[in-house]
DNA sequence: GATATTGTGGACATATTAAGTCTGTAATTA
DNA sequence: TAATTACAGACTTAATATGTCCACAATATC
């Protein structure tokens, strides 16, 4: 029941992207030096932030990444989804039952957390950076 | 993000002895073929309920298991606690920064989820199963 | 247009964890 | 004593996450 690290990656990198420079390409050497993983590896998971339309991508010289108009308004959750799909944490209840009381129990809380991820947004988090938090 | 399937065998056979028979001990064998796994798995799930001390076991003959005195009190995160242990779903957040508002903001939501599961008791939904309602 | 730079895609390999099995042992009852 | 039942640990298998490699496509600069 933990997030993978890639969905950490993508978290950081955004908040990154939107502390840094919002408008301007970074290449993906950069974001993974920044965070000590393999420029291969983060490149598959900007990729799919590029497919779920919060990240912008563009080939060639001076080249990389940029955030959308409007990525402040994206959401933790946002992210979470694109990286990790959108099963419950109750999918794999076995009893196949629709009315299944700790089902529902479970999906009762989890709309709790996912709520509460998906009213924080990456604006609300990079105000919150000051000069000498890391991100 | 998923809860494991060792965690919803543990929550269904809390629920089933607490409906069928809260005072009476069920062996092993009767508690599996319910949710159709097999029978030395699910006894290593049930030891670490034993362990937790939510469950009373007894061996030999007419043995089995059965519920704590006051099991109505359990909560669904006692039980989940018991078989996944207790690491935050942003634990492998990897920048090591203490401060880290992503790390922050989850852990937040997360103590949502929590708190409900933790309000979330066995004799509560042991109340709510008529006689139609698979457990 | 040639070349360097950068992202994309897919196959592949490795690592980690979850799920499940097997076998022997200890405890209890009839 | 014999049957029954839980416990423990080593082991295997399956599933998933993580990471690498390489060929290719797209773009900018010269």
């Amino acid at each position: 029941m933990k997030l993978s690290k890639a969905t950490n990656y993508a978290l950081h990198t955004m908040l990154f992207l939107a502390v840094t420079s919002p408008h301007e390409h970074v290449g993906v050497a950069k974001l993974a030096e920044k965070q000590h993983v393999s420029p291969t590896y983060l490149s598959k998971i900007l990729t799919k932030l590029v497919k779920s339309g919060m990240v912008i991508s563009v080939s060639g010289a001076n080249g990389g990444y940029k955030l959308i108009q409007g990525w402040e308004k994206i959401s933790l959750l946002d992210v979470i989804k694109a990286i990790e799909g959108l099963s419950s944490m109750s999918d794999n209840c076995l009893n196949h039952n629709p009315n299944c009381l700790i089902q529902k129990a479970i999906e009762s809380a989890e709309n709790k957390f996912l709520n509460e991820l998906n009213q924080t947004h990456m604006g609300d988090l990079a105000n919150q950076i000051g000069e000498t938090s890391l991100i």
